[in-house]
DNA sequence: TAGGCCATCTGGTCCT
DNA sequence: AGGACCAGATGGCCTA
């Protein structure tokens, strides 16, 4: 039995399908349809030409519904389709460029949003971008490795949070995330050279136990980690936090993005992880930064790192991608 | 060249 | 009736 392609199918069997008669170009940059051209890709004309501007199409229009048609819509089971008059038409067509032109705009946003999530990630590579569906999962995993670091007392810089961080990830994107947190005194192979002295990381509690540094590690494309998006303490710069209450710092109050989404609720952050300033040994984080009582804490609850911890995300076994050993792979 | 990713069009369904 | 949302189909681009 022979599947035909979804389009084609119906096109054949829609003798009558009012994509034939459409002659106009309904979503050219030139158009009504208020395409925007930075996305428009002109690949897409010679398509819909091709489908809406073919002899045929004129012709039918031309002929009205005679013959063959008629022949066949009487074998046809289920209701009777209309006949597309002109004015029918007029009005399909009419409906149907401003449908394109919504669903366009609908996409856009999406994609916009995904950008914005995109930019949140810990870390971000302008020449290696993420795809959606990983860029998805990485905020997933991100929000899931923050929740242990938060509840757990997990380090950002354990190896636990590096496997829930990269837990289903693709390999490239793996590696990318790996390349974006390189860890330890290594790490100037993939800082932005004004990085790369002066500020010395925090000695990696687990150096001898796993590191995802390589002296063979090529800087970009692998991206860079942004440490300043933990728990989007950008937005949080700036402020002074020493007499705040911790769970302030999640009210979106001064300096926080706009967020156009439903409101989160409260993260609550127990007390005992933001404290004053403390002196640590590894302390300060790596990044020149003015580091907020949130960072401070999670840099402070390294040595309660239980490298074997499994979280409560372990279950999580993205069904096309059972969940293995995190092996950074290096390219030349 | 195959496969992954993406943008777009399209028709169906549900909701207001 | 019209808009939002969704999923299938299609073709372009890019990379291994």
């Amino acid at each position: 039995m022979m599947i035909k392609p979804y389009a084609r199918q119906a096109e054949e069997e829609e003798v009558a399908s009012p994509l034939q008669w459409m002659d106009g170009d309904m979503s050219s940059p030139e158009g009504d349809d208020s395409v925007s051209l930075h996305r428009y890709k002109p690949g897409r004309v010679s398509q819909q030409a091709r489908e809406l501007g073919s002899e045929d199409a004129e012709e039918d229009e031309e002929d009205g519904e005679e013959g063959q048609e008629d022949e066949n819509e009487s074998k046809r089971r289920g209701p009777k389709k209309k006949r597309m008059t002109k004015a029918r038409l007029e009005r399909f067509r009419a409906r149907r460029v401003k449908a394109n032109a919504r669903e366009r705009s609908r996409m856009h946003g999406l994609n916009d949003a995904l950008e914005n999530l995109r930019s949140i990630m810990p870390c971000h590579s302008k020449t290696q971008k993420l795809s959606k569906i990983e860029t998805l999962r990485l905020a997933r995993n991100y929000i899931c490795a923050l929740s242990e670091a938060l509840e757990g007392g997990l380090s950002t810089e354990s190896r636990a949070f590096m496997e829930t961080l990269c837990k289903g990830l693709s390999q490239p994107t793996t590696n990318l995330v790996a390349g974006c947190l390189q860890l330890g005194p290594a790490a100037g192979a993939g800082m932005r050279p004004d990085e790369r002295h002066g500020i010395r990381p925090p000695p990696n509690p687990l150096s001898g136990v796993v590191s995802y540094t390589s002296p063979g590690l090529p800087s970009p494309p692998y991206g860079t980690f942004d440490s300043t998006h933990m728990l989007h303490l950008r937005a949080m710069k700036g402020r002074q936090y020493e007499n705040h209450s911790p769970h302030e710092y999640n009210t979106g109050g001064v300096g926080t993005p706009p967020y156009d989404g439903p409101p989160t609720p409260p993260l609550s952050i127990s007390s005992n992880l933001v404290t004053k300033q403390e002196t640590s040994p590894h302390y300060p984080p790596p990044h020149h930064y003015s580091p907020s009582p949130v960072d401070q804490a999670l840099y402070q609850t390294q040595n309660s790192y239980d490298v074997h911890s499994e979280g409560p995300y372990d279950s999580y076994h993205p069904p096309h991608m059972p969940p293995r050993q995190i092996t950074p792979v290096y390219r030349d």
